[in-house]
DNA sequence: AAAAAGTATTTCAAGCTCAAAACATTTTTG
DNA sequence: CAAAAATGTTTTGAGCTTGAAATACTTTTT
């Protein structure tokens, strides 16, 4: 093969990634829109928030603020004012760690379990109604596909 | 099949989906993440701000602010603080629309142009990174799907 | 034990985002 | 033609997001 029809494979092959990343934009965008809308509308509350419901919800000793920071991929500032917000709301506790006067641990209230379960199983039916048009051998099979992104995003 | 045999399969296929959903949304978030530090270090810029200009690059006559947010699927409030920013700099002007004193035309400047089509060679070069492990047919046929999903959504 | 280095969190300033309200202008309608 | 409805944009208030700086505490080094 030579240099000049490598040069127009490559090409065309960059093109067609520059799409796909436009679609898949494009698609994870709508899907996170109607997730929002619906969070608000039905529980007036918001994505951030439910995401850390989420990763609380899979700690039930708690996290301290650095981790949980650290398993949404967010900065740590951040997390501060959703955290706020929630533990205004009685959704969850910062507990003090015994032996750092550093840290503290944020925790779940029983109220905001409930709540979270609440919203979760929404959440399930949403994505169902919004992702329907897969069936389970395809959304594995995609899901893998975006595995392969997120490594390679990971080895950097 | 039974009731209850068809419950267990859709809710396979429904973990399926959620796992879909997660993965989709932790590979795009990766992807952004990545292209708003590049833009941040390599153009002191931002996403929206590249997305407002890629828009006006393909309407050389200009969009109104209305054309311009639905275009890009945001609200219109939010359209009016980065296009004063990117007026600030240089990048598009307001021009007032002659049969309408309420409309005002955004377009590019020439300044804004040649900023774009840097920006615009560095972003392909990037995507064409990030999602390397694509080759031309895979990265077709994933677009194909997510257009799926954008087509459901629109029908709504 | 004092100094230095490291860790945990919050604060800050700038910008993005939305929905809703306000404002200005144009078009339609009674 | 005047009132009402529709259209185009900006403002407002609340919340999310980042990176960097500030603060507070702990561990390590000298």
């Amino acid at each position: 093969m030579t240099a000049h029809s490598q040069a127009r494979v490559a090409s065309a092959a960059s093109k067609a990634r520059l799409r796909l990343w436009l679609r898949m934009l494009k698609s994870t965008r709508g899907v996170e829109a109607e997730l929002r809308e619906r969070l608000r509308q039905e529980f007036g509350s918001t994505l951030p928030r439910f995401d850390v419901m989420a990763a609380l919800s899979r700690y039930e000793a708690g996290l301290k603020m650095s981790a949980l920071s650290g398993v949404l991929r967010v900065s740590n500032g951040n997390v501060t004012g959703i955290v706020d917000r929630l533990a205004d709301d009685g959704i969850v506790v910062r507990v003090q760690v015994p032996g750092d006067r550093r840290a503290t641990l944020v925790r779940l209230t029983r109220k905001g379990q409930e709540e979270f379960t609440r919203q979760a199983a929404a959440h399930e039916l949403w994505i169902d109604e919004l992702l329907g048009d897969f069936d389970e051998p395809e959304a594995t099979n995609l899901a893998g596909c975006f595995d392969a992104i997120s490594r390679r995003e990971e080895g950097r």
